[in-house]
DNA sequence: TCTATTTATTGCAATATTACGATAAAAGGA
DNA sequence: TCCTTTTATCGTAATATTGCAATAAATAGA
């Protein structure tokens, strides 16, 4: 079916599997790795940057800004897109809060 | 095409990806939460405590276990499945390093 | 206004993922 | 040995994702 069974498991589940999953693609790494190094980029730097076509980028960008991670003001001809930094540290919290569940050794 | 372009992507890049995509599915998120409150777990119980079919809990485990967060010991009828705790704490690590790396604010 | 530049959207092909019924495989107990 | 229990695998349907060419949209400058 493709098609993920949402509504059985907890919004702390789907929040972190939703913000996992845009994580789940080495493109957007790179880019949100190229974001933190600099201060400020345009889409255009990024298409020579990550090495993939334009269009892809874009869609990697919309994934990007669908859960608040970067944002993106218009600059004349071309956008900034930026972390967004007060929605970066709150989705990096939730993160931590689930990596850090586990703190003692399991059984086996 | 469905199909990702790993090879012009850092070796970094690709491994947070790939655990990032593993972790990108409720399911798995709700499997390691349970796993993370227990000592230990038979898939039997899982398939109880998660709600979906055993054939799609069975693929689940599969994809955690592939990325090393769990593993799986024959106990008779059943198999005990626990997290990895060395593995673990590497991809925690691993994940915290890459979460790390923003610390100042960017631009607009 | 016309043109160049930059980014977004559309449409499509290829592949991947999710879910589950049916069934196999493995091991313990009657 | 036969049956039961438990987990894995196969096969398949539905949907999602990835990537890009073509094209649209928006704006700056000539």
């Amino acid at each position: 079916m493709g098609l993920t069974k949402s509504e059985i498991f907890t919004k702390e589940q789907n929040q972190i599997a939703l913000i996992a999953k845009v994580l789940g693609h080495p493109a957007r790494i790179a880019i949100l790795d190229y974001l933190i190094r600099l201060k400020s980029c345009v889409c255009g730097d990024l298409v020579k940057q990550i090495g993939l076509a334009q269009p892809t980028i874009s869609q990697h960008l919309k994934e990007l800004k669908k859960v608040g991670i970067i944002k993106g003001t218009i600059e004349g001809t071309s956008v900034c897109y930026c972390i967004n930094q007060e929605n970066w540290d709150t989705i990096k919290s939730m993160l931590n809060k689930f990596l850090n569940k586990n703190t003692t050794d399991n059984c086996c």
